[in-house]
DNA sequence: CCGTATCCAATGGGATACTG
DNA sequence: CAGTATCCCATTGGATACGG
């Protein structure tokens, strides 16, 4: 493993001051609280409504899975039916767009998922060793 | 393109309730302020120091930039040696674990870099349909 | 030069109540 | 059911001053 990298990043992806860069825009959009679990409940493609959503996940606030179903859908990444459902409710699913990004964020979170112990272990490392106090929380 | 996605995504590696979560853990590190920042600082290999990070970078707080590189540290994706640099003073470098995962960051980034047009649209277009007002900011 | 400490403004996110 | 509107607290990030 740890083929060495050469240039590592694709420089013209990353390039940033932060304002208008596409990748900045989508990570910090992922980065969002529940919109990483909004779209693991919406991954297996089916269309589902904004109960179900909620119901799935479990405990959020109906405030905060509007205001992240309505991130995702003003990147294109998640479309709103409004008649889709039972009764004539809107329903929501992964665009095409969101469901071709699922692949590179799959291979991202799949490479933390596989190195989730070198990650714990530099973790606990770090965090043994005092540097003084209260180092770098997050977790 | 557009490949019809099966799974989506790997059920074990964003499962997450939140807490534990790998891929969580990641992304929420990757949506800092300036983390994207520095990696890309970093990511040509070569070993810097905090003020050249800094002034490559342009307009981070020294605040700002000791602790993302701390966080950095943290997670075990870049090291510091403490007296690398001329005159015994730190330098900073990506490591064996954060080149790797620069690859699936990478593929992410360009993904977004690739589908920016797609991306614009969509907000654009999101954004010209007035739900009411004020939808939903980001950028 | 390499940071840490302090203070402060802005933002994000949660609980809850309410409307179509 | 499907959200929106408020209120409020916690966290984040910025500017700046200071210490090793």
């Amino acid at each position: 493993m740890a083929t060495t990298p050469r240039s590592m990043m694709d420089p013209a992806a990353l390039d940033a001051v932060d304002a208008g860069c596409p990748a900045r825009r989508l990570l910090g959009r992922l980065a969002e609280r529940w919109t990483g679990l909004v779209l693991v409940v919406l991954a297996d493609g089916r269309e589902k409504r904004f109960s179900e959503v909620a119901r799935e996940i479990g405990n959020i606030s109906p405030k905060m899975l509007s205001q992240t179903l309505r991130g995702l859908e003003r990147d294109g990444l998640v479309e709103r039916r409004a008649n889709g459902g039972p009764g004539g409710r809107p329903v929501y699913r992964v665009s095409p767009l969101g469901a071709e990004m699922m692949e590179p964020l799959g291979a991202l979170s799949g490479w933390a998922y596989a190195n989730r112990e070198a990650l714990d272990r530099a973790r606990e490392q770090y965090d043994a060793t005092p540097r003084s106090e209260a180092p770098a929380p997050i977790a």
